[in-house]
RNA sequence: UCCUCGAUAGCUCAACGGUAGAGCAACCGGCUGUUAACCGGUAGGUUGUAGGUUCGAAUCCUACUCGGGGAGCCA
């Protein structure tokens, strides 16, 4: 017997009429006595098997044997089927058991999120979790291609850091060979650093924060990419980033339409979103608030109510830009016009999924830098190094961090970020 | 840390002071085009834990445990 071509589901449609390979595992069985149609899954899509008694006695009694999750090699003719899930369906001529699953736990009825949870590990194998993920890693290379075409080098930042980058929130503290060490909560200092050094740079990986916030947007480990460029001015700064998120949108939409269509998302909102991006001035939004009859005070921060009744007067992101400087973090650069605000810009997605990313200008100049830290009572002596970019050929810069989680969320329409990652951690979830 | 909701069969839920039940999953049987297939049958329970009220508690009360949603903080 000659050795058949082993092909993937998502691109069965190209093998009208061949007789191919399909190796994955079996989602879904019905069968009826006579006829029995089993569902394969190869986590690139779903492919209905069908499969006569009459034609093969000796196969149907091996397909009665396997039940959901079972691990198969199938082999058949390909053939367009439109009552077949998928368009394409394949007649069988060998089945090959890889392995018989135990009972499985999760059945195709709903479940929980408690129960699933639990099950993180299984979980990810359902159509939908499985177009999730994809999604994401749409996302992640399309943040690469994009800054890569844009002159960027990627220099990873540690995750073991000596100090509280910002100083303001919670780490987890973790024991390094006796000596106080935390998980970082931002690439973002040590990004100025290696700009100053390549010149244009991002970085990509693992954020931790130890607060206990318990909601939709949040996760105690989460995905930021880092971007932060020499030379690049507030207006620079801006201009990348609402282009990074117009290239990340095009591309899912263009990569991921099926799963997009698993995820029931209205895929209208996203093709709706234009450039440039629509910018509002701290102060604007303030006007914004009020008019809808809310009561704001002019130098609080917004809450997560505020930043979704922000964001829904628009079709794109939104930039919300010159923020007061006492609710910004130490480094930020005041605005030469305005200096009671900063040259910051946090970018608030549409629908209510709040910021996905926070931005701006940073300080250059040493004196100013210094009298900030002392304000807000950091430790001087863990900064020498940063003080030292200002100190050493000292240039206007500006960076932003992009969340993977909550703008996978948003370009998928669902509810909570901790389906748009593998395994996430919660608060009071570390299993599996 | 605070506010709020919840915990009953493997799963999703019902029973709301009077003998714990259904659908799905499992197991057995039937069915020639199914779409979370369908039909018949079998089995499955110390109602999260501890205490209290009551003739009687899954149900009412108290505490605890575990979890969901939200606030603050942030991405």
């Amino acid at each position: 017997m000659t050795k058949l071509e082993w092909v993937l589901i998502k691109n069965l449609k190209n093998y009208p009429e061949r007789e191919v390979e399909v190796k994955g595992w079996l989602y879904n069985k019905r069968s009826s006595g006579k006829i029995v149609f089993m569902i394969i899954r190869d986590g690139t899509g779903l492919l209905q098997c069908v499969l006569m008694k009459k034609d093969r006695p000796d196969l149907f009694e091996q397909a009665e044997k396997i039940n959901q999750e079972s691990s198969v090699i199938v082999r058949g003719t390909v053939r367009e089927e439109p009552r077949s899930p998928g368009g394409v369906e394949m007649q069988l001529t060998d089945i090959e058991i890889v392995n018989i699953a135990d009972n499985y736990p999760i059945s195709l009825k709903e479940h929980g999120v408690d129960f699933l949870a639990d099950r993180r590990h299984l979980w990810i194998r359902t159509p939908k979790q499985s177009a999730l993920l994809r999604v994401r890693s749409t996302v992640e290379q399309a943040c690469r291609d994009f800054l890569h075409q844009q002159d960027f080098v990627l220099a990873d930042a540690p995750i073991i850091t000596p100090a509280a980058c910002e100083g303001t929130t919670t780490l987890f503290e973790i024991d390094y060979h006796g000596e106080k060490a935390f998980l970082s909560q931002s690439g973002q200092l040590y990004n100025e650093a290696a700009a100053m050094a390549l010149g244009r740079i991002y970085c990509f990986g693992p954020t931790f924060r130890a607060e206990k916030s318990k909601t939709r947007r949040h996760l105690m480990e989460f995905w930021m990419m880092e971007a932060e460029a020499a030379y690049f001015d507030f207006e620079d700064n801006l201009k990348l980033q609402e282009g990074l998120i117009y290239f990340i949108i095009r591309t899912v939409l263009d990569k991921n339409k099926e799963d997009l269509k698993v995820l029931n998302r209205d895929i209208e909102k996203l093709e709706a979103v234009s450039l440039p991006f629509p910018r509002l001035s701290y102060t604007e939004a303030v006007e914004v608030l009020r008019n809808k009859g809310r009561e704001f005070e002019w130098g609080n921060d917004f809450g997560a109510p505020d930043e979704t009744e922000i964001s829904t007067n628009f079709n794109s992101p939104v930039f919300v830009h010159r923020y007061p400087t006492k609710i910004k973090a130490f480094y930020m650069k005041p605005d030469p016009s305005d200096g009671k605000v900063v040259l910051g810009a946090d970018l608030l997605a549409p629908e209510g999924y709040g910021e996905i990313i926070g931005g701006g200008q940073r300080i250059d100049d040493l004196t100013l830098l210094e009298s900030r830290i002392r304000e807000h009572n950091l430790p001087e002596e863990a900064f020498a190094w940063y003080l030292d970019l200002r100190r050493y050929g000292s240039v206007p810069h500006s960076g932003f961090g992009l969340g993977i989680e909550r703008t996978v969320a948003w370009l998928c329409g669902i509810e909570h970020v901790r389906e748009t990652i593998p395994f996430p951690r919660t608060l009071y979830r570390l299993y599996p």
